[in-house]
RNA sequence: GCGCCCGUAGCUCAGCUGGAUAGAGUGACGGACUACGAAUCCGUAGGUCGCAGGUUCGAAUCCUGCCGGGCGCGCCA
């Protein structure tokens, strides 16, 4: 089924067209002047300019040919040369019947859909993960929801951080430790021991030990670049070693994403890419696209017209071994030859633009990525204190991811308690619901930030639960149930819905009709804080509609079904919507 | 120095591919629980959209300059 707004630009747009004007300016949106009208169409503005002519004469003319009694309930033309437009009741109630009828619930799938890859995670083997990482998780999660709900078909990408000089730091800071573990003894080759040397809270101590280390101590800082270099040309038990860190360390990073109900599909890192380097490498070289520069290995990547200069993209460094850039272009070429990805979206933070600029024209001017290929970065804002720097514990130090679930269900949990609503909950629902208010509040705070804004970490604002927040969410979309339940057991059913008595009833089914509008400009924009609001807006108005009418005590059987019929069209979508959003729905609360 | 991003109500933020009277939440004040859950709803007050120009019938939105803040700029990721 189409979309409101399309039914109503096409009609417009016809009427455009036979007044012989651009049909492309028949597009209607939704009202600024709910006073004047439902939906408005500013084009005889554009139009006028174009003719040389009056435009509140060319709005007449085009409203002259909008004869359609059953769609329009009043048109007109107002101020420079807007039309307005309000529909009957009928309409808008059929409209909504569609809706309640389509599996879709009037969001079609895209047309073209495209396989995406999506690069959402980027968590570090061997460091914590801490609040920093909440953002590309929840922001790459949502827009995985939406665009597989589209119909696009989406490969989820954990991309871990398992290479490099951090990997090279943890070994040398063992090795500083415990230079007897047979992973250090040069000329043995195996067996190793089948258990890991380290325990997880071990590994989260031992990096940030060794970062500062390698700061204090130049020697130390040589020994972690050495123990990267030998652990990158596969030294057996550097890479023994390496295998039980990652193991350790993935553990831990899949509990701590379960629990914040992030799924990736892939959990590759920047380890498996290491194995198609070096044939890229050679390819590139073939190719004439790398060069050598003070004693590195570059792909330029300056184009003319750059507002600044761009320094080359480093495949190799002085020492021969690889970097971000390299792994980043091998990983790619894999998921375009290998995935046959059509689109690669990167959810990482925006401050690593200029890397992503010179990963994808690199990409572009090798053929790593064809031109069809699309790329994209969808950078994100940092997170601030509420000094507004760098985010930083009481104590100064990091918080970690899990230190704020934990606070944010500790809240919601006492929370509950105030409330006493759940006081005759059997225990473990409660901590089920705990858990649910919690992962809400969070998401909900986060994501309704637009993705591309700098925002201050405010933990009284993510455990808050009383206005603009997910609990509201949640509780909207729990008391809506519970009417339909409780309908259920007076052998109440929802049935079909009547057209609107009033501006509030009007107002939820015009609201249920933007639906699909917003998912797909939440998709287009990669802008998740897009449901946010649409979730929030369908909520309200649902809200302050069951607030004015008692729908059980409701007399008129016809009447009380329509209005069970809207509730349960308004609970579908904001459970879908809220899905998308990463935010589950408890039974009851 | 060069480049990118940001500056909207006391506070936290939407709105930015130009459209009419700039919206929410929160805080303040006033009202609504003998009916489906008050984590709710209704109302009032609160704005030189950083400043100054420009383009346009029309600018928070586009362009230029300035002020203020953040970030990034070759061998970390």
């Amino acid at each position: 089924m189409k979309p409101l707004r399309e039914k109503l630009s096409s009609l417009v747009a016809e009427a455009f067209r036979t007044a012989g004007l651009d049909p492309s300016l028949g597009e209607v949106v939704v009202s600024a002047r709910p006073d004047l009208g439902q939906f408005q169409c500013n084009g005889p503005l554009p139009a006028a300019k174009a003719a040389k002519a009056n435009p509140r004469q060319i709005a007449q003319a085009v409203v002259d040919r909008l004869a359609h009694d059953d769609v329009f309930r009043y048109v007109s033309v107002a101020g420079p040369g807007f039309i307005n437009l309000s529909l009957t009741d009928e309409f808008l109630a059929t409209h909504a019947r569609e809706m309640r009828s389509d599996q879709n619930l009037g969001c079609a799938p895209v047309a073209s859909p495209q396989r995406i890859v999506l690069d959402y995670g980027g968590p570090n083997i061997a460091k914590p993960m801490h609040v920093g990482h909440l953002r590309a998780a929840i922001i790459g999660e949502s827009l995985k929801r939406l665009a597989r709900y589209l119909g696009h078909d989406v490969v989820g990408d954990v991309h871990l951080g398992d290479w490099g000089l951090q990997m090279g730091m943890v070994i040398a800071e063992l090795a500083r430790r415990r230079p007897d573990l047979p992973y250090f003894e040069a000329t043995r080759s195996g067996p190793y021991p089948s258990a890991s040397p380290v325990s997880a809270s071990e590994l989260e101590e031992i990096y940030p030990t060794a970062s500062q280390r390698a700061k204090a101590d130049p020697g130390f800082a040589e020994a972690a670049r050495q123990a990267t270099f030998e652990l990158q040309q596969g030294r057996p038990g550097y890479r023994a070693l390496w295998r039980h860190l990652v193991d350790v360390s993935v553990a831990e990073l899949k509990a701590d994403y379960d629990r914040l109900e992030v799924g990736f599909d892939l959990w590759l890192g920047e380890s498996d890419a290491q194995p198609w380097i070096p044939p890229l490498i050679e390819r590139l070289r073939a190719g004439g696209h790398a060069r050598e520069s003070e004693g590195a290995l570059v792909v330029d990547v300056a184009e003319a017209g750059d507002a600044k200069e761009l320094p080359p993209l480093l495949l190799l460094k002085s020492d021969g071994a690889a970097l971000y850039g390299t792994t980043d272009l091998a990983t790619l070429d894999h998921r375009v030859r290998d995935l046959g990805a059509q689109r690669v979206l990167y959810v990482v933070d925006k401050r690593q633009a200029d890397h992503f600029t010179q990963v994808f024209r690199a990409a572009r001017r090798t053929g790593i990525a064809p031109p069809a290929v699309g790329l994209e970065h969808i950078g994100f804002g940092t997170m601030n204190g509420s000094d507004g720097r760098p985010f930083k514990t009481r104590e100064g130090g990091v918080m970690k991811l899990r230190d704020l679930l934990d606070l944010v269900t500790a809240k919601a949990r006492e929370r509950i308690r105030e409330a006493g609503v759940a006081r005759d909950y059997p225990p473990d629902e409660v901590e089920r619901i705990a858990q649910l208010v919690g992962i809400a509040t969070l998401k909900y705070a986060d994501l309704s930030n637009h993705r591309a804004k700098d925002y201050i970490f405010d933990l009284e604002r993510f455990s808050s639960f009383e206005g603009r927040t997910g609990p509201y969410l949640l509780y909207a979309a729990v008391r809506t149930r519970s009417i339909l339940r409780k309908a259920a057991e007076a052998g109440l059913v929802p049935g079909t819905l009547a057209p609107a008595a009033d501006d509030v009833e009007r107002g939820v089914l015009l609201t249920l009709a933007r639906y699909p509008d917003s998912l797909h400009a939440a998709f287009e924009n990669r802008a998740p804080n897009i449901l946010c609001d649409y979730a929030y807006e369908l909520a309200t108005a649902f809200t302050r509609f069951y607030q004015e009418h008692h729908i059980l005590s409701q007399t008129d059987p016809a009447r009380r079904a329509s209005w069970l019929g809207l509730c349960d069209l308004t609970v579908r979508v904001l459970l879908q919507v809220l899905e998308l959003l990463g935010i589950r729905v408890p039974e009851r609360m």
